[in-house]
RNA sequence: GGCCCGUUGGAGAAGCGGCUUAACUCACAUGCCUUUCACGCAUGCAUUCACGGGUUCGAAUCCCGUACGGGUCACCA
C-alpha cells in the first residue's frame, strides 16, 4: 500500500476556526493512525480576502493544539513543493491550457455583467439552479472570438462538462455518493485575473503532492463531481474522500463565523484559559466516536483509537457545556504549579493582589481547581474575596441567616476568635464554637458561611474564612 | 426549486438484521460519603428509535413513500 498523505489546506483568511481545526484534526489523526503524512497547504487564491498574518495565525493554533505538519510552507518537501498555491500559478496555467487543447475546456470571454443578466434571464423563466449558457463555447463564431483576443478581452477558462456522465464515488463516511453532470454548468477553471479558482487547483495539486485521502466538510459534498470530472479529463486516479458531518450550533445551523453566540476560534479559546489537549480532545469527539466508554484521551491515545469507520454521518452539535465539563477534566489532572501558571494571569488581571500574601493566593488557587473549569473563570470563580461587604444569595440565603442558631453560632464564633488567623486555628475555633454552643453540622456550617459569606455553596469553610480575612468575619459576626 | 445529506432520551451519542427488555457522556433527581458545601461513589431517568407502509421467522438497523431539518447550486474557499 502506498504511504498515506492527508492535507489540511486553508486559506489564510483569518484565525484557525473550530471547523477548520476539526478538520485539520481529523486528517492529522487519520495520517498518524496508518503511519502516513499530514501536509499543510495554503489556498490563497482569493487575493480579497487573504489577510496579512493568516497563515502565521493557522500554523501558530496548530500547533498550540500539538498538530505539526510534516510538510508546509516553512517545512517544504522540495518534490512537492511549493506549499502556497499562488507561487505554483504556472502548474495551473499548464494543466488549464492541456485541458483547452484536449477540447475539454475553452475560453470564455462573457464579462460578469453578461453573465448576471443572463442568471436574471434564466430566474425569471422559473430556473433555480442557474448554469452557464455557454455562450462562448456555442453561439459566438470563430472571428468574433479572435476578435474579442485580439482586444485583449480578459477571459476565464471554463471546463466544458461532458454531457450525461454520471459521478460515482465511494465516500469512506457516507458510502455511495452520485452525481449527474448534466446538474453541473460549465464552471470556471481560471478566473480573469489569472489565478485558478479553488475545485481546479485543489485537483492540481492533490494529484501534484500526491495526496491519497482527502476529509473534508459536508458543504464540499457537492465540489466533488467537479473535481471528479477534471481527474477524469487529466485521467489521473482520484484520492479517496470522505466528507464530515457539519458542525451545528444549536439551532442545528451550520456554525456562521459571523454568529457571535459561540466562541468559535482557537485564539479565543485560548485567551480564556483553555488547555489546548482538552480542545483536541472535544474536537476529536465532534462527528466520530471511541469504540468504549471513555471520552478522554490523550493525543497518542487518539491516534491509535482513531478510525474513519467511526466517523458519524449527522451533525455534530457543538456543546460548550461538554466542552467545559472536558476542560476541567483536564484542569483537575494538572498540577498546582501548572495550575496556578494558568490561572494567576486571570487574577493579577482582574484584581489587585498586591495587599495579598502568596500564602493566601496559593490557598484561594488550591480551593477551586477542582471545579474551574477554563482559566479567566477564576476570577469569578473567587469573585467574593475581592468583593466589600456581604450580600445574601437568595432566598436560600436568607431564611438560613434569619435562624436564631445562626446568630448564636456567629456570636459565639466571634467571642472565641482565633489569635492568630490561619486556615488551622479557624478549624480549631469552629471545634470550639460546636462545643460551646452545641450547635453541628448543618446549622454550625451553613450558619457561619452564610454570616461571612452571603452564600450556602462554597468551598471548604476554613479556608473560606481564611481568605475572606479576620476583619470582614468578625464584622460580619458581629453585625448579625 | 434541482441535486446531495441527515432525523435515536432534556442535550451529545453508540448501534451496521437476532447477544438490545437501546451502551456511554453531559444535565437532572435521589441516596451514600464528608461535623456544612464541593469532590467522589451508587442508583434512577427512551417499553422505544420522525411518521406511514413493505421485506423478513425476526428491523432502530434493509426497501419505498411522507414530513421535518440541513448543505450546495460564484470569476469564495
Amino acid at each position: 500500500m502506498t504511504k498515506v498523505r492527508v492535507r489540511y489546506a486553508p486559506s489564510p483568511t483569518g484565525h484557525l476556526h473550530i471547523g477548520n481545526a476539526r478538520t485539520a484534526l481529523f486528517n492529522y489523526l487519520f495520517a498518524k493512525h496508518y503511519h502516513g503524512d499530514f501536509i499543510l497547504r495554503i489556498e490563497d487564491t482569493d487575493l480579497e480576502r487573504n489577510v496579512a498574518g493568516g497563515e502565521e495565525s493557522q500554523m501558530k493554533y496548530l500547533n498550540w493544539l500539538g498538530i505539526t505538519p510534516d510538510e508546509s510552507p516553512t517545512n517544504p518537501n522540495p518534490k512537492y513543493a511549493p506549499y502556497r498555491q499562488m507561487e505554483r500559478l504556472d502548474l495551473y496555467q499548464k494543466y488549464a491550457q492541456e485541458l483547452i487543447d484536449a477540447g475539454h475546456a475553452y475560453k470564455c470571454y462573457c464579462s460578469e455583467e453578461e453573465l448576471e443578466a443572463d442568471y436574471e434571464a434564466q430566474k425569471a423563466q422559473g430556473v433555480v439552479a442557474t448554469q452557464y449558457n455557454r455562450k462562448c463555447l456555442l453561439h459566438r463564431s470563430k472571428e468574433e472570438l479572435a476578435q474579442l483576443d485580439a482586444n485583449n478581452i480578459p477571459f476565464t477558462i471554463r471546463v466544458r462538462v461532458p454531457e450525461q456522465e454520471t459521478y460515482v464515488f465511494e465516500d469512506m463516511i457516507r458510502g455511495e455518493v452520485s452525481f449527474e453532470s448534466k446538474d453541473i454548468g460549465d464552471w470556471v477553471l481560471i478566473k480573469a485575473n489569472g489565478i485558478p479558482t479553488y475545485n481546479f487547483a485543489v485537483v492540481i495539486d492533490d494529484h501534484t503532492m500526491e495526496i491519497t485521502h482527502v476529509f473534508r466538510g459536508e458543504e464540499h459534498l457537492s465540489n466533488t463531481p467537479k473535481q471528479m470530472m477534471i481527474y477524469r479529463m487529466l485521467n489521473w486516479d482520484t484520492p479517496k474522500f470522505g466528507h464530515m458531518t457539519l458542525i451545528v450550533n444549536e439551532q442545528r445551523k451550520k456554525l456562521s463565523k459571523r454568529d457571535n453566540s459561540i466562541l468559535q476560534f482557537m485564539s479565543q479559546y485560548e485567551e480564556l484559559g483553555y488547555l489546548p489537549h482538552a480542545m483536541f480532545n472535544f474536537m476529536s469527539l465532534l462527528g466520530w466516536s471511541p469504540v468504549g466508554e471513555e471520552e478522554i484521551f490523550t493525543h497518542q491515545e487518539l491516534i491509535e483509537q482513531f478510525s474513519e469507520e467511526r466517523l458519524s454521518k449527522s451533525p455534530s452539535m457543538f456543546d460548550p457545556v461538554k466542552l467545559k465539563w472536558i476542560n476541567n477534566r483536564y484542569i483537575k489532572a494538572l498540577s498546582f504549579e501548572e495550575f496556578k501558571a494558568l490561572t494567576l494571569p486571570f487574577l493579577n488581571k482582574a484584581y489587585d493582589l498586591s495587599t495579598k500574601s502568596e500564602t493566601w493566593v496559593d490557598t484561594l488557587l488550591h480551593l477551586f481547581q477542582e471545579q474551574c473549569s477554563y482559566g479567566q473563570e477564576i476570577v469569578t470563580l473567587t469573585s467574593m474575596f475581592f468583593e466589600e461587604g456581604v450580600t445574601l444569595e437568595n432566598d436560600e440565603a436568607e431564611s438560613m441567616f434569619a435562624l436564631d442558631s445562626t446568630q448564636v453560632v456567629a456570636h459565639t464564633f466571634a467571642a472565641h476568635r482565633p489569635e492568630v488567623w490561619n486556615v488551622d486555628t479557624i478549624k480549631e475555633t469552629i471545634n470550639k464554637v460546636k462545643e460551646v454552643s452545641g450547635f453541628k453540622g448543618k446549622p454550625l456550617f451553613m450558619g457561619l458561611r452564610v454570616v461571612a459569606s452571603g452564600k450556602v455553596h462554597g468551598p471548604d469553610l476554613a479556608s473560606t474564612l481564611y481568605l475572606l480575612g479576620e476583619e470582614r468575619v468578625i464584622s460580619a459576626c458581629l453585625a448579625r
